[in-house]
DNA sequence: CGAGTTTGACCCGCGC
DNA sequence: GCGCGGGTCAAACTCG
């Protein structure tokens, strides 16, 4: 219910995944950009995750235990999981989809097609049977560390079941976008490893532009060049590397072509994004980008602290 | 009363 | 074929 919307306090703590000592320098980090005064709530998340793009964050420490240890989670599959070396380099930043397994399949790229398959089904079987298990739509899952499981992302969301995840105390949940006509579903569920950690999966893609418009967004990208840069990203999230090494994560990216808002991130410290589909295509970053990502850099990091990572 | 949540039942895919 | 687990439905319920 709505109860999930309360304002508690939410902890600034660390990056899912990350080896205590990166939470540490994170939530260091995360406190200042919090607590500068100003309108905390316009802080966006992916504007967050730029923090990620500070030069040899990934070359920190290993975690100790993997994110993607959920066991929820399929095991790694290796043309499923992004490209994420399990080394001690490695954030951990890994996760696996059945169907991203599926990059060749047509349904893929034409969801249409796919909706279109579903809905077949729907008739053919009719009544109730209107359960579609292939989840050939694109999806994108990340990790957040928060208190709260549901996170606002700018959509409307209607929880349409609970299921008890086997080997997790936690129970996953289910949501679909309210908006008519559009098919975007995400599952919410806490990694059972770290109770902490909330993974979010989103899949499809929105087909109305979210109720709130926060920083992050530039409207000024004209809609075929974000068509370009990034196919509209499931959850509002942006476009996503294809063959990732950590120290290719540049999150900011997300940020700049955001077509649809990132999540309202008070919520969480950090987060973790990773892609589920291989339906995706490379982000092409420009100079003003970076420009202005580095602006936005400023804006959340004291600049000594800044220094003291490069 | 409408919108959203809860929850038990149902269906499907997959592994054995 | 069977059982298990994940995903979804839909009636009942709650809340504003």
């Amino acid at each position: 219910m709505m109860m999930e919307k309360r304002e508690e306090n939410r902890e600034v703590t660390a990056v899912a995944g990350v080896s205590p000592f990166v939470a540490d320098q994170i939530e260091g980090i995360f406190d200042i950009a919090f607590d500068s005064g100003g309108d905390k709530s316009s802080q966006g998340f992916l504007e967050l995750l730029g923090l990620q793009d500070l030069p040899g964050f990934f070359d920190l420490p290993a975690p100790t235990a993997p994110v993607e240890a959920t066991p929820s989670e399929p095991p790694p599959d290796s043309s499923a999981v992004l490209n994420f070396p399990a080394t001690p380099n490695s954030s951990s930043i890994s996760s696996s989809s059945t169907e991203a397994a599926t990059d060749t399949d047509p349904a893929k790229t034409q969801p249409q097609e796919d909706e279109q398959d579903k809905t077949q089904k729907i008739d053919s079987k009719g009544g109730k049977n209107k359960r579609q298990k292939r989840q050939s739509e694109p999806r994108f899952a990340f990790m957040t560390k928060s208190e709260v499981d549901h996170l606002e992302d700018g959509y409307r969301w209607r929880k349409y079941g609970q299921k008890a995840v086997k080997n997790s105390p936690f129970p996953r949940s289910y949501y679909r976008c309210t908006s008519a006509m559009c098919g975007v579903k995400k599952r919410v569920e806490r990694s059972s490893v770290d109770p902490a950690v909330v993974i979010t999966t989103y899949e499809g893609q929105h087909t109305h532009p979210s109720t709130v418009l926060p920083r992050g967004v530039h409207p000024a990208l004209p809609p075929p060049l974000a068509a370009e840069m990034a196919p509209p990203p499931p959850g509002g999230l942006g476009c996503v590397l294809p063959s990732l090494q950590p120290k290719e994560l540049h999150f900011p990216y997300f940020t700049s072509y955001l077509p649809t808002p990132p999540m309202d991130f008070r919520h969480v410290s950090a987060g973790i994004i990773t892609a589920l589909s291989g339906d995706l295509r490379e982000c092409k970053p420009t100079a003003d980008i970076l420009n202005r990502d580095h602006g936005l850099l400023q804006d959340v990091i004291r600049s000594d602290i800044r220094n003291k990572k490069e």
